[in-house]
DNA sequence: CGTGCGCTTGACCTGAGTCAATCCTGGTGG
DNA sequence: CCACCAGGATTGACTCAGGTCAAGCGCACG
C-alpha cells in the first residue's frame, strides 16, 4: 500500500471524482480546504484488508477508484458482502465498524483518507457536509434494502440476473456491435457469490444457463454481452428498468483521477447500458 | 382504524413512550409544541395496510405501541420483511417508500401521526430533531445489516435462535420460576418466517428441534421459556451476548400510553431476559 | 356447534450446496 | 521462447436441507 505525502488536492480537485460528483464538490469550500489539508492518497491491491472487525476506524475515506467490499463472516467462514463501496463514496463515518464488520478491497483501489478528528470537527460546522453524509447513508440503506429483499425473496438465478442489470449502473459498459451492451464485471465470482448469498459454482451455472437462454453471452468470464437489458431485468424481478437501488453511475468516473489500467476490453468511456449516451445527473 | 381529534399531547406527554424515550422527548420543546399541535392518535388492527407500494407517504408517524412491519413482496407473492418498527420509532421520514415497499401492522398498533409538512418545516430548524432522525436511521441500517448477514450467512435454525435472543430486547419478557425467562413473541409464525426468509413450516420444525435440544420450551405457541439465553445465543451465532443489533428496549414501554390488552401471559412488567431488573439507558 | 385461521406434523422432492476433477490464463523462471 | 505453476473459473456427480403440498389439530369467534 503506497501512501503519498499529504496532498492539498488543489490542482487535482477538478479531476477528482470526489470533487466532481461526491463529497468534496458538494461541501462548503472552506470545509473542503480544511479537509483536503489532511488528505492522503492510498493505493490498495485487491483483497487487502482495510479494516478488520472491531478495530475502530481511525480515519474517514473516500473511494477514488476501484471497489471496496463491506462484509461480515460467520464462524464457519461463510461470508456475506453487505455493501459495495464505489468511487465517490465515503466510509468510516458513524462507527460502522464494531460488530465484526470488515472492509476489504474487492479490486485494486485508490482512496483518499482524511483525518477522522478533522472530519468530526467539521461535521457540526458545515450543513452541506452533513447533508452529503446523510444522502450517502440514505443510499446505503436503500441498497441494503434491495439486497436483503433479493436474498430473502428471489431465487439465486433472479439475483444474478438483477446483479448484472444493476451492475450496468456502476461497472464499465460498452456498446456491442450487434446491439445491446457489454458489461465488464469488476468482481470475481467469489465476490459475486458472497454478495448474492450463493456459491461460486451456482453463479457459474446460472451464468451458463442465462447464456443458454440467450439473455447474456459471455465473451470471457468478466465481459458479458447483454443483448436486451430489459429482458434480463425481467428475469431479475426488476419491474421497470427504473427501479433499481441507487448506485453512483460509474459513467461519471470516465475520466477519474487515475485511469484504470488499459487492458483488454475495459471500457474507459462507458455509455449507458441501452446504448444511449450516458444520462446526466 | 379509529382516529382521535387533534391532540396536544400536553397531559399525556410524560406518559407517552415517544416523549419518554423517543423523538418527542429529545427535541427542542418548541419543536415539540409545534409537532404535537398536528398530532393525531391512530389505532390499527393487525394486518391493516398503512402504506402501500409507491403511494407516497403523506405523514410522519411514531409507533406508540405494537409493531409495524416494513416489507416488500416479489411478483409471486413471496414476501420479505425488512424491518420491524417498534414503539418509539419514527417512520415516513425520507421518502422511504417508492419502490414497492409496504408498511403494515404486524400486531394491533397505536401510533401518533404528524403532518408531513409541519415535520419537514421543523427539520431544518431543530438540530436535535435532525439528530434523532439520524440516530434512528443509523439503528435501522445496523439492524438491516444484521438481517442481511443472517439471511445470507446463517442457517434457518441459527436465524430462529438469534431471533429469539434478540427478541428479548424488544418483546415482553418475564422471569420463569425455574430460571431463565419467558419470551412472549408478539409476531405470528408467518411474520417470523418472512422476516427470517424461511417458511412457516420450517419455523415450526426449528422451534420443535430447539425444544428437543432443551434450548427452549414452548409453553404455548407464543410464549417461549428460554432456560439459558447464552446457550441459545450461541446457537444463533451471537458471540457475546452484547453484540446484537440495536432495538429499543421494550422494557421502557412497561407503562406506555396504552397498556396492551391483558390477556394470558403477556408481560406488563418485563424484566431483563437474564432475570435481572431491566437495565437503564 | 360449525367455521376459519393459525399452528403443527408428515411425506415428498428438488434446488442449490458440497466435493472433486478439470480447464484456462496469466505470470514466473529457466 | 517455452515449461511450469497457481489461482480462478468451470463442469460433473452427489446429497440433503429446507421448501412445497397436503392433512390434521385446536382454539376463538360468531
Amino acid at each position: 500500500m503506497t501512501r503519498s505525502p499529504a496532498c492539498k488536492c488543489a490542482g487535482l480537485a477538478p479531476e477528482c471524482i470526489s470533487y466532481r460528483l461526491g463529497l468534496c464538490g458538494r461541501i462548503d469550500p472552506a470545509t473542503f480546504q480544511a479537509l483536503s489539508a489532511s488528505a492522503h492518497f492510498e493505493d490498495l491491491p485487491a483483497d487487502r484488508i482495510l479494516w478488520h472487525d472491531d478495530h475502530a476506524p481511525a480515519f474517514v475515506g473516500v473511494v477514488l477508484s476501484g471497489i471496496l467490499r463491506f462484509e461480515r463472516s460467520n464462524s464457519q467462514g461463510r461470508r456475506q458482502v453487505l455493501n459495495l463501496l464505489l468511487p465517490g463514496e465515503i466510509f468510516g463515518v458513524e462507527n460502522e465498524l464494531g460488530a465484526g464488520y470488515t472492509i476489504e478491497a474487492a479490486t485494486d483501489v485508490r482512496l483518499c483518507r482524511f483525518d477522522a478528528h478533522v472530519f468530526d470537527r467539521l461535521m457540526p460546522k458545515d450543513r452541506r457536509l452533513r447533508a452529503e453524509v446523510y444522502r450517502q447513508n440514505v443510499n446505503r440503506l436503500e441498497r441494503l434494502r434491495w439486497l436483503t429483499w433479493a436474498i430473502g425473496a428471489l431465487s439465486p438465478e433472479e439475483r444474478v440476473a438483477a446483479f448484472l442489470v444493476i451492475g450496468t449502473d456502476y461497472m464499465p459498459v460498452q456498446p456491442h456491435p450487434e446491439g445491446g451492451c457489454v458489461l465488464s464485471v469488476m468482481l470475481g465470482r467469489r465476490d459475486i457469490a458472497d454478495l448474492l448469498a450463493t456459491t461460486v459454482e451456482s453463479t457459474c451455472r446460472i451464468l451458463k444457463s442465462l447464456e443458454r437462454d440467450g439473455l447474456i453471452e459471455m465473451l470471457d468470464p468478466r465481459n458479458i454481452h447483454i443483448p436486451d437489458l430489459a429482458a434480463l431485468a425481467e428475469r431479475g424481478a426488476i419491474q421497470r428498468l427504473g427501479d433499481r437501488p441507487s448506485f453512483p453511475r460509474i459513467v461519471r468516473m470516465a475520466r477519474s483521477a487515475r485511469p484504470l489500467p488499459l487492458r483488454e476490453l475495459r471500457a474507459m468511456m462507458p455509455i449507458n447500458a441501452d446504448g444511449a449516451p450516458a444520462r446526466a445527473s
